[in-house]
DNA sequence: ACCTGAACACCGTTCAAGT
DNA sequence: ACCTGAACACCGTTCAAGT
Protein backbone atom coordinates (compact mmCIF):
# COMPACT_ATOMS: atom_id res chain seq x y z
CA UNK A 1 0.00 0.00 0.00
CA UNK A 2 2.91 2.38 -0.13
CA UNK A 3 3.20 4.00 3.21
CA UNK A 4 5.44 6.91 2.98
CA UNK A 5 8.81 5.54 4.84
CA UNK A 6 9.68 7.61 8.63
CA UNK A 7 13.53 7.06 7.97
CA UNK A 8 15.69 6.30 4.83
CA UNK A 9 19.43 4.75 4.87
CA UNK A 10 20.73 8.54 4.82
CA UNK A 11 19.31 8.91 8.14
CA UNK A 12 20.07 5.54 9.27
CA UNK A 13 24.12 6.35 8.60
CA UNK A 14 23.66 10.29 9.72
CA UNK A 15 22.47 9.02 12.86
CA UNK A 16 24.99 6.28 13.50
CA UNK A 17 27.74 8.96 12.88
CA UNK A 18 25.92 11.50 15.04
CA UNK A 19 26.27 8.87 17.86
CA UNK A 20 30.11 7.49 17.14
CA UNK A 21 31.37 11.09 16.91
CA UNK A 22 29.84 12.11 20.54
CA UNK A 23 30.74 8.71 21.86
CA UNK A 24 32.87 6.61 20.43
CA UNK A 25 32.39 3.39 18.50
CA UNK A 26 31.07 1.54 20.98
CA UNK A 27 28.03 3.73 21.10
CA UNK A 28 26.84 3.28 17.66
CA UNK A 29 24.36 0.39 18.83
CA UNK A 30 21.56 -0.61 17.10
CA UNK A 31 19.39 -0.18 19.38
CA UNK A 32 20.63 3.67 20.16
CA UNK A 33 20.54 4.74 16.78
CA UNK A 34 17.05 3.83 16.54
CA UNK A 35 16.22 5.51 19.81
CA UNK A 36 17.90 8.43 17.78
CA UNK A 37 15.33 7.66 15.37
CA UNK A 38 12.18 7.45 17.44
CA UNK A 39 11.99 3.97 16.09
CA UNK A 40 12.51 -0.08 17.17
CA UNK A 41 15.71 -1.41 16.39
CA UNK A 42 14.40 -3.64 14.00
CA UNK A 43 13.16 -1.03 11.55
CA UNK A 44 16.37 -0.36 10.61
CA UNK A 45 17.25 -3.78 9.07
CA UNK A 46 14.55 -2.79 6.44
CA UNK A 47 17.30 0.08 5.38
CA UNK A 48 20.80 -0.75 6.56
CA UNK A 49 21.24 -4.98 6.29
CA UNK A 50 23.20 -5.54 9.46
CA UNK A 51 25.37 -3.59 11.62
CA UNK A 52 28.44 -4.76 9.56
CA UNK A 53 26.78 -2.60 6.36
CA UNK A 54 26.28 0.61 8.80
CA UNK A 55 29.36 1.29 9.06
CA UNK A 56 30.70 0.80 6.13
CA UNK A 57 28.15 3.10 5.03
CA UNK A 58 29.29 5.49 7.90
CA UNK A 59 32.57 5.26 6.58
CA UNK A 60 31.62 6.22 2.83
CA UNK A 61 29.89 8.95 4.17
CA UNK A 62 33.25 10.44 5.04
CA UNK A 63 34.82 9.41 2.11
CA UNK A 64 32.48 11.42 0.17
CA UNK A 65 32.66 14.60 2.47
CA UNK A 66 35.64 14.94 0.88
CA UNK A 67 35.63 16.15 -2.56
CA UNK A 68 38.92 16.42 -4.41
CA UNK A 69 39.64 20.06 -5.84
CA UNK A 70 39.79 20.36 -9.53
CA UNK A 71 41.21 24.28 -9.60
CA UNK A 72 44.71 25.62 -8.76
CA UNK A 73 48.23 24.08 -9.62
CA UNK A 74 48.24 20.40 -9.28
CA UNK A 75 50.28 20.47 -6.07
CA UNK A 76 48.07 22.87 -4.42
CA UNK A 77 45.38 20.92 -5.19
CA UNK A 78 46.74 17.81 -3.61
CA UNK A 79 47.65 19.85 -0.46
CA UNK A 80 44.40 21.09 0.21
CA UNK A 81 42.36 18.06 -0.17
CA UNK A 82 45.15 16.20 2.50
CA UNK A 83 44.65 19.32 4.56
CA UNK A 84 40.48 18.26 3.77
CA UNK A 85 41.20 14.84 4.70
CA UNK A 86 42.75 15.77 8.07
CA UNK A 87 39.57 18.13 9.08
CA UNK A 88 37.32 14.79 8.10
CA UNK A 89 39.31 12.90 10.92
CA UNK A 90 39.33 16.00 13.11
CA UNK A 91 35.47 15.73 12.59
CA UNK A 92 35.23 11.88 12.97
CA UNK A 93 37.95 10.79 15.06
CA UNK A 94 36.20 7.72 15.73
CA UNK A 95 35.41 6.67 12.30
CA UNK A 96 37.94 7.61 10.33
CA UNK A 97 40.27 5.10 11.34
CA UNK A 98 38.36 2.32 9.46
CA UNK A 99 38.90 4.04 6.92
CA UNK A 100 42.48 2.07 6.70
CA UNK A 101 40.86 -0.46 6.96
CA UNK A 102 38.25 -1.14 3.73
CA UNK A 103 38.83 -1.94 0.09
CA UNK A 104 39.68 1.24 -1.23
CA UNK A 105 38.04 0.64 -4.49
CA UNK A 106 34.38 2.04 -3.39
CA UNK A 107 32.90 4.85 -5.81
CA UNK A 108 33.93 8.07 -3.31
CA UNK A 109 37.58 6.52 -2.86
CA UNK A 110 37.50 6.10 -6.57
CA UNK A 111 36.86 9.64 -7.55
CA UNK A 112 39.54 10.78 -4.83
CA UNK A 113 41.86 8.11 -6.35
CA UNK A 114 41.09 9.95 -9.98
CA UNK A 115 41.47 13.44 -8.83
CA UNK A 116 44.87 12.41 -6.96
CA UNK A 117 46.29 10.74 -9.89
CA UNK A 118 45.56 13.14 -12.47
CA UNK A 119 47.29 16.33 -10.07
CA UNK A 120 50.45 14.04 -10.39
CA UNK A 121 50.15 13.17 -14.18
CA UNK A 122 50.29 17.23 -14.11
CA UNK A 123 52.95 16.96 -11.98
CA UNK A 124 55.31 15.33 -14.21
CA UNK A 125 54.24 12.00 -13.22
CA UNK A 126 54.34 8.91 -15.98
CA UNK A 127 50.18 8.02 -16.02
CA UNK A 128 51.29 3.95 -15.92
CA UNK A 129 52.50 5.12 -12.52
CA UNK A 130 50.35 7.64 -11.10
CA UNK A 131 47.76 5.02 -9.52
CA UNK A 132 51.07 3.51 -7.75
CA UNK A 133 52.34 6.53 -6.41
CA UNK A 134 48.76 8.13 -5.63
CA UNK A 135 48.36 4.50 -3.16
CA UNK A 136 51.64 5.61 -1.46
CA UNK A 137 50.82 9.21 -0.77
CA UNK A 138 47.13 8.64 0.29
CA UNK A 139 48.23 5.73 2.34
CA UNK A 140 50.31 8.43 4.13
CA UNK A 141 47.90 10.94 4.47
CA UNK A 142 45.36 8.58 5.76
CA UNK A 143 48.00 7.13 8.05
CA UNK A 144 48.65 10.34 9.51
CA UNK A 145 45.16 11.16 10.07
CA UNK A 146 43.53 8.88 11.31
CA UNK A 147 47.03 8.84 13.88
CA UNK A 148 46.41 11.73 14.55
CA UNK A 149 42.51 11.47 15.61
CA UNK A 150 42.68 8.32 17.39
CA UNK A 151 44.96 9.97 19.89
CA UNK A 152 48.10 8.37 18.93
CA UNK A 153 49.87 11.54 18.71
CA UNK A 154 48.21 12.60 22.03
CA UNK A 155 51.65 13.35 23.88
CA UNK A 156 52.93 16.08 21.33
CA UNK A 157 51.21 19.60 21.11
CA UNK A 158 48.70 20.78 18.42
CA UNK A 159 51.15 23.26 17.25
CA UNK A 160 54.03 20.21 17.01
CA UNK A 161 51.26 17.97 15.00
CA UNK A 162 50.55 20.68 12.52
CA UNK A 163 54.75 20.96 11.73
CA UNK A 164 54.58 17.19 11.33
CA UNK A 165 52.11 17.02 8.60
CA UNK A 166 53.54 20.42 6.56
CA UNK A 167 57.12 18.05 6.72
CA UNK A 168 54.99 15.30 5.01
CA UNK A 169 53.74 17.04 2.57
CA UNK A 170 57.00 18.73 1.91
CA UNK A 171 58.29 15.36 1.94
CA UNK A 172 55.14 14.11 -0.43
CA UNK A 173 56.27 17.13 -2.91
CA UNK A 174 59.77 16.28 -3.11
CA UNK A 175 59.30 12.54 -4.00
CA UNK A 176 56.83 13.63 -6.60
CA UNK A 177 59.44 16.24 -7.98
CA UNK A 178 62.63 13.92 -7.59
CA UNK A 179 61.37 12.44 -10.90
CA UNK A 180 61.76 9.13 -9.38
CA UNK A 181 57.47 8.36 -11.17
CA UNK A 182 58.40 10.85 -14.60
CA UNK A 183 58.40 9.23 -17.55
CA UNK A 184 62.29 8.63 -18.75
CA UNK A 185 64.26 12.08 -19.51
CA UNK A 186 60.74 13.93 -19.37
CA UNK A 187 61.28 14.81 -15.90
CA UNK A 188 60.08 18.72 -15.58
CA UNK A 189 62.35 20.63 -12.87
CA UNK A 190 63.49 17.66 -10.82
CA UNK A 191 65.14 20.22 -8.56
CA UNK A 192 63.03 22.23 -6.31
CA UNK A 193 59.57 23.34 -6.27
CA UNK A 194 58.19 26.14 -9.16
CA UNK A 195 56.41 27.92 -6.36
CA UNK A 196 56.89 29.12 -2.95
CA UNK A 197 58.25 26.86 -0.82
CA UNK A 198 55.64 25.03 1.76
CA UNK A 199 56.63 25.94 5.42
CA UNK B 1 47.72 -20.13 50.98
CA UNK B 2 49.49 -19.58 47.51
CA UNK B 3 47.38 -21.94 45.25
CA UNK B 4 50.16 -21.82 42.30
CA UNK B 5 47.90 -20.24 39.31
CA UNK B 6 47.08 -22.07 35.91
CA UNK B 7 46.82 -19.06 34.09
CA UNK B 8 48.77 -15.87 33.96
CA UNK B 9 48.44 -12.55 31.80
CA UNK B 10 51.16 -13.49 28.93
CA UNK B 11 48.92 -16.83 28.39
CA UNK B 12 45.89 -14.70 28.01
CA UNK B 13 47.02 -12.15 25.70
CA UNK B 14 48.80 -15.17 23.76
CA UNK B 15 45.33 -16.78 23.50
CA UNK B 16 43.44 -13.73 22.64
CA UNK B 17 45.87 -13.23 19.86
CA UNK B 18 45.47 -16.35 18.74
CA UNK B 19 41.74 -16.11 18.33
CA UNK B 20 42.31 -12.90 16.81
CA UNK B 21 44.62 -14.12 13.88
CA UNK B 22 42.25 -17.27 13.26
CA UNK B 23 38.52 -15.70 13.49
CA UNK B 24 39.19 -11.64 13.62
CA UNK B 25 38.75 -9.46 16.21
CA UNK B 26 35.17 -10.26 17.21
CA UNK B 27 36.70 -14.27 18.20
CA UNK B 28 38.12 -12.30 21.02
CA UNK B 29 36.11 -13.00 23.31
CA UNK B 30 36.36 -13.41 27.23
CA UNK B 31 34.45 -16.61 27.02
CA UNK B 32 36.05 -17.94 23.80
CA UNK B 33 39.76 -16.74 25.62
CA UNK B 34 38.83 -18.37 28.69
CA UNK B 35 37.67 -21.83 27.23
CA UNK B 36 41.14 -21.77 25.28
CA UNK B 37 42.59 -21.61 28.59
CA UNK B 38 40.49 -24.07 29.74
CA UNK B 39 39.38 -21.45 32.41
CA UNK B 40 35.72 -19.84 33.27
CA UNK B 41 35.69 -16.41 32.12
CA UNK B 42 35.66 -14.29 35.26
CA UNK B 43 38.97 -16.07 35.88
CA UNK B 44 40.78 -13.71 33.59
CA UNK B 45 39.47 -10.83 35.45
CA UNK B 46 42.55 -11.33 37.98
CA UNK B 47 44.94 -11.29 35.26
CA UNK B 48 43.91 -8.58 32.94
CA UNK B 49 41.94 -6.05 34.00
CA UNK B 50 39.43 -5.74 31.51
CA UNK B 51 38.73 -6.68 28.08
CA UNK B 52 40.21 -3.16 26.57
CA UNK B 53 43.23 -3.87 28.72
CA UNK B 54 43.51 -7.70 26.97
CA UNK B 55 43.40 -5.75 23.79
CA UNK B 56 46.06 -3.07 24.62
CA UNK B 57 48.28 -6.42 25.94
CA UNK B 58 47.61 -8.07 22.74
CA UNK B 59 49.14 -5.08 20.34
CA UNK B 60 52.02 -4.22 23.18
CA UNK B 61 52.98 -7.53 22.54
CA UNK B 62 53.07 -7.31 18.50
CA UNK B 63 55.15 -3.80 19.06
CA UNK B 64 57.81 -6.27 21.12
CA UNK B 65 57.59 -8.66 18.65
CA UNK B 66 59.73 -6.26 16.37
CA UNK B 67 62.72 -5.71 17.74
CA UNK B 68 65.07 -2.83 16.38
CA UNK B 69 68.20 -3.87 14.16
CA UNK B 70 71.38 -2.77 15.86
CA UNK B 71 73.78 -3.84 13.31
CA UNK B 72 74.60 -2.72 9.64
CA UNK B 73 74.33 0.68 7.75
CA UNK B 74 71.53 3.15 9.54
CA UNK B 75 69.47 3.21 6.41
CA UNK B 76 69.60 -0.82 6.36
CA UNK B 77 68.36 -0.76 9.81
CA UNK B 78 65.38 1.13 8.62
CA UNK B 79 64.78 -0.72 5.94
CA UNK B 80 64.82 -3.88 7.95
CA UNK B 81 62.83 -2.83 10.49
CA UNK B 82 60.44 -1.92 8.02
CA UNK B 83 60.22 -5.53 6.47
CA UNK B 84 59.82 -7.01 10.05
CA UNK B 85 57.00 -4.25 11.01
CA UNK B 86 55.15 -5.86 7.57
CA UNK B 87 55.86 -9.19 8.50
CA UNK B 88 54.32 -8.68 11.66
CA UNK B 89 51.25 -6.92 10.06
CA UNK B 90 51.12 -10.11 8.14
CA UNK B 91 51.32 -12.43 10.97
CA UNK B 92 47.99 -10.56 13.16
CA UNK B 93 46.07 -8.86 10.51
CA UNK B 94 43.51 -8.06 12.70
CA UNK B 95 45.07 -6.59 15.18
CA UNK B 96 47.70 -5.04 13.58
CA UNK B 97 45.24 -2.15 12.45
CA UNK B 98 45.09 -1.20 16.70
CA UNK B 99 48.35 0.01 16.52
CA UNK B 100 47.82 3.23 14.63
CA UNK B 101 44.74 3.83 17.11
CA UNK B 102 46.75 4.04 20.53
CA UNK B 103 49.38 6.40 21.76
CA UNK B 104 52.79 5.99 20.87
CA UNK B 105 54.32 6.06 24.25
CA UNK B 106 54.40 2.16 25.51
CA UNK B 107 57.42 0.79 26.87
CA UNK B 108 57.78 -1.24 23.08
CA UNK B 109 56.81 1.52 20.88
CA UNK B 110 59.53 3.90 22.75
CA UNK B 111 61.90 1.13 22.15
CA UNK B 112 61.33 1.09 18.62
CA UNK B 113 61.55 4.86 18.18
CA UNK B 114 64.82 5.46 19.73
CA UNK B 115 66.38 2.57 17.67
CA UNK B 116 64.59 4.60 14.53
CA UNK B 117 65.58 7.92 15.73
CA UNK B 118 69.30 6.99 16.39
CA UNK B 119 70.01 5.26 13.20
CA UNK B 120 68.37 8.71 11.66
CA UNK B 121 71.03 10.81 13.10
CA UNK B 122 73.47 8.32 11.89
CA UNK B 123 72.11 9.28 8.59
CA UNK B 124 72.57 12.76 9.31
CA UNK B 125 69.54 14.26 10.77
CA UNK B 126 69.13 17.08 13.11
CA UNK B 127 69.21 15.25 16.82
CA UNK B 128 66.59 18.32 17.56
CA UNK B 129 64.20 16.89 14.68
CA UNK B 130 64.93 13.30 14.61
CA UNK B 131 62.11 12.21 16.80
CA UNK B 132 59.89 14.56 13.89
CA UNK B 133 60.92 12.57 11.50
CA UNK B 134 60.98 9.51 12.69
CA UNK B 135 57.00 9.85 13.45
CA UNK B 136 56.64 10.75 9.73
CA UNK B 137 58.51 7.46 8.69
CA UNK B 138 57.23 5.02 11.20
CA UNK B 139 53.25 6.70 10.72
CA UNK B 140 53.74 6.21 6.47
CA UNK B 141 55.29 2.19 7.45
CA UNK B 142 52.24 1.74 10.20
CA UNK B 143 50.01 3.41 7.62
CA UNK B 144 51.11 0.78 4.61
CA UNK B 145 51.41 -2.28 6.73
CA UNK B 146 48.25 -1.68 8.25
CA UNK B 147 46.36 -1.15 5.16
CA UNK B 148 47.59 -4.15 3.92
CA UNK B 149 46.74 -6.12 5.97
CA UNK B 150 43.75 -5.06 7.30
CA UNK B 151 42.74 -5.69 2.63
CA UNK B 152 42.18 -2.47 1.61
CA UNK B 153 44.55 -3.12 -1.22
CA UNK B 154 43.51 -6.88 -1.90
CA UNK B 155 42.41 -5.96 -5.37
CA UNK B 156 46.18 -5.72 -5.80
CA UNK B 157 49.13 -8.26 -6.68
CA UNK B 158 51.18 -9.25 -4.10
CA UNK B 159 53.83 -8.34 -6.17
CA UNK B 160 52.66 -5.06 -6.64
CA UNK B 161 52.23 -4.25 -3.18
CA UNK B 162 56.01 -5.48 -2.72
CA UNK B 163 56.84 -2.65 -5.63
CA UNK B 164 54.86 -0.40 -3.69
CA UNK B 165 56.50 -0.60 -0.35
CA UNK B 166 59.55 -0.55 -2.32
CA UNK B 167 58.94 2.85 -3.31
CA UNK B 168 58.03 3.55 -0.46
CA UNK B 169 61.18 2.81 1.32
CA UNK B 170 62.90 4.72 -1.34
CA UNK B 171 60.69 7.67 -0.80
CA UNK B 172 61.75 7.94 3.12
CA UNK B 173 65.47 7.42 1.75
CA UNK B 174 65.20 10.32 -0.36
CA UNK B 175 63.37 12.58 1.60
CA UNK B 176 66.41 11.98 5.10
CA UNK B 177 69.07 12.57 2.41
CA UNK B 178 67.44 15.51 0.71
CA UNK B 179 69.06 17.47 3.84
CA UNK B 180 65.68 19.42 4.65
CA UNK B 181 66.01 17.81 7.88
CA UNK B 182 69.89 18.09 8.83
CA UNK B 183 71.70 21.06 10.38
CA UNK B 184 72.10 23.51 8.68
CA UNK B 185 75.34 23.00 5.84
CA UNK B 186 75.91 19.67 7.41
CA UNK B 187 74.02 17.68 5.11
CA UNK B 188 76.05 14.71 4.03
CA UNK B 189 75.36 13.69 0.81
CA UNK B 190 72.51 15.16 0.20
CA UNK B 191 71.97 13.43 -3.88
CA UNK B 192 71.85 9.90 -4.06
CA UNK B 193 72.31 7.14 -1.67
CA UNK B 194 76.11 5.96 -0.99
CA UNK B 195 74.90 2.00 -1.09
CA UNK B 196 73.31 0.52 -3.94
CA UNK B 197 69.07 0.92 -5.34
CA UNK B 198 67.01 0.12 -3.32
CA UNK B 199 65.01 -1.38 -6.46
C1' DA C 1 45.58 -16.38 46.05
C1' DC C 2 43.02 -18.12 42.58
C1' DC C 3 39.04 -19.90 40.46
C1' DT C 4 33.82 -20.88 40.11
C1' DG C 5 28.51 -20.30 39.75
C1' DA C 6 24.83 -17.58 39.48
C1' DA C 7 23.06 -13.36 38.03
C1' DC C 8 22.53 -8.74 35.48
C1' DA C 9 22.06 -5.54 31.82
C1' DC C 10 23.02 -5.44 27.22
C1' DC C 11 24.02 -6.87 22.38
C1' DG C 12 22.78 -8.18 17.20
C1' DT C 13 19.51 -10.65 14.74
C1' DT C 14 15.31 -13.88 13.58
C1' DC C 15 10.56 -14.42 12.83
C1' DA C 16 5.78 -13.85 12.70
C1' DA C 17 2.50 -10.40 13.24
C1' DG C 18 0.28 -5.93 12.56
C1' DT C 19 -1.36 -1.81 9.53
C1' DA D 1 5.89 -1.36 2.14
C1' DC D 2 7.19 -0.40 6.51
C1' DC D 3 7.33 -0.98 11.35
C1' DT D 4 6.50 -3.64 15.90
C1' DG D 5 6.73 -7.28 19.79
C1' DA D 6 8.41 -11.20 21.43
C1' DA D 7 12.10 -14.26 21.52
C1' DC D 8 16.98 -16.25 21.07
C1' DA D 9 21.80 -16.82 21.69
C1' DC D 10 25.43 -14.17 23.10
C1' DC D 11 28.20 -10.46 25.28
C1' DG D 12 31.15 -8.11 29.27
C1' DT D 13 31.14 -7.65 34.04
C1' DT D 14 29.52 -7.88 39.20
C1' DC D 15 29.38 -10.30 43.42
C1' DA D 16 29.50 -13.71 46.81
C1' DA D 17 31.06 -18.16 47.46
C1' DG D 18 34.29 -22.00 47.37
C1' DT D 19 39.16 -24.22 48.18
Amino acid sequence: MGRTARIDRDGVIAAGLALADAGGLAAVTMAAVAARLGVTPMALYRHVGDKADLLDGMVEHLVTEVPPPTTGPWFDRLARLAGAVRESARRHPNVFPLLLQRPANTPGARQVRDGVCSALEEGGVDPARSAQVERLLSTAVLGFAASEAAGRFSHHSPRQLDQDFALLLEMLLRFVESGVTTVDGAAPDPRGPPGAPLR
